[in-house]
DNA sequence: TCCTTCACAATGCACTCGCATGGTAAACAG
DNA sequence: CTGTTTACCATGCGAGTGCATTGTGAAGGA
């Protein structure tokens, strides 16, 4: 047996790697030959991981995916309606991380528009976010803090679709970090009001 | 003075191939030998016309917008509430029109991430969309439709990042055009209630 | 010791890219 | 007619692309 390796580390310092181009450069930014730059390693290195340019974006993607996942997961779990806040604020860009996150995210979400793999990923995963806050807020409408007579799925729907198309206007400056959390919060504010 | 051209509409020509391409193979399927080869001219035509392929970029950019401008303003003006729900329901890909309008126009969303200009467009164009939002909303409060206690600048903001937020379920299809429909509807509803 | 296996590295290839360059044809002014 | 201006076309260049190929060194099993 040759050498030992951490595969999965390998991996994960060049997914990493990805992300930190196309934060920089846009997914058309992101080449073999600056992946390795970026990563500090030999371009050989990087086919030796990815048998194919897709196969590393794909990585990059999911890996994105599983942070953001484990940040939300290590959330207070307080009260329903602090944790749906807590996964709403998360996807939004309100400080360096995740700002650096929304705007990979959006490239591989314009990606999901022409790349069949990319869209898989998107269409599969959607479903147990909507769940997630479906669920949290079926739990509030269960201790009383929101009107019984609420859907919890067209609310999740309401308030992911809300909570994504904020992301691109703050990307671009239009709301600062304070203005998102505001309109989030006044959101809320009136879900959670007594019926 | 020699041959007299149209120019703009030489320039909407190509503009055109340009959103097709985008649509068929998203931004970075673009280049200026296959826009010549979708507009069916050679590519020294498109040299002629855009000094770059940024401006070429942007001037496809502009088009969109600009198409789907005239059509909100060609909407029925019946009521504020039927031209707010045509407002919306223009931006979302019900039809194939407004599906091919709205994966170019998530195409550029992502370009205007890492590209000045492109966002510059945005960051201009944003206040007169929720404007728009903000003034039926506004108009309907007078006549006494929506309560008055709500802030129709802050409902705009809602209103439209809803519906962006919708845009990319439903491109990649978890969202079935009569779905979205009924997002929306719900979510009119909703305002539109006696207080 | 040999030999296989894995982990890389280096190079090369065929292709595509945006853009610059240089030319030609047509239209009108003089 | 000549000259100038505009509208294009064709070609070429240098740079960069993803990927295939080949080589090399190290770590263990037999």
């Amino acid at each position: 047996m040759p050498k030992i390796v951490d595969h999965e580390a390998r991996r994960r310092h060049l997914a990493e790697a990805v992300q930190r181009l196309i934060d920089a450069k846009g997914m058309d930014g992101v080449s073999l030959r600056e992946v390795a730059a970026a990563a500090g390693v030999s371009m050989g290195l990087v086919q030796h991981y990815f048998a194919t340019k897709d196969e590393l974006l794909l990585a990059a993607l999911r890996h994105l995916n599983t942070r953001i996942s484990l940040r939300v997961a290590a959330a207070p779990q307080d009260s329903p309606r602090a944790l749906l806040r807590a996964g709403i604020l998360e996807l939004l860009p309100l400080d360096d991380e995740r700002r650096f996150e929304a705007r990979v995210g959006l490239a591989f979400l314009a990606r999901s528009v022409v790349d069949a793999p990319t869209a898989e990923l998107y269409r599969t995963g959607l479903p147990y976010v909507l769940a997630f806050y479906a669920g949290r807020l079926a739990a509030a409408q269960a201790a009383g803090e929101i009107p019984a007579a609420l859907d919890p799925a067209h609310e999740a729907t309401v308030l992911f679709a809300f909570a994504q198309g904020l992301v691109h206007p703050a990307l671009i400056g239009h709301y600062s970090p304070d203005e998102v959390v505001n309109a989030v919060d006044r959101h809320l504010a009136r879900l959670f009001a007594p019926a």
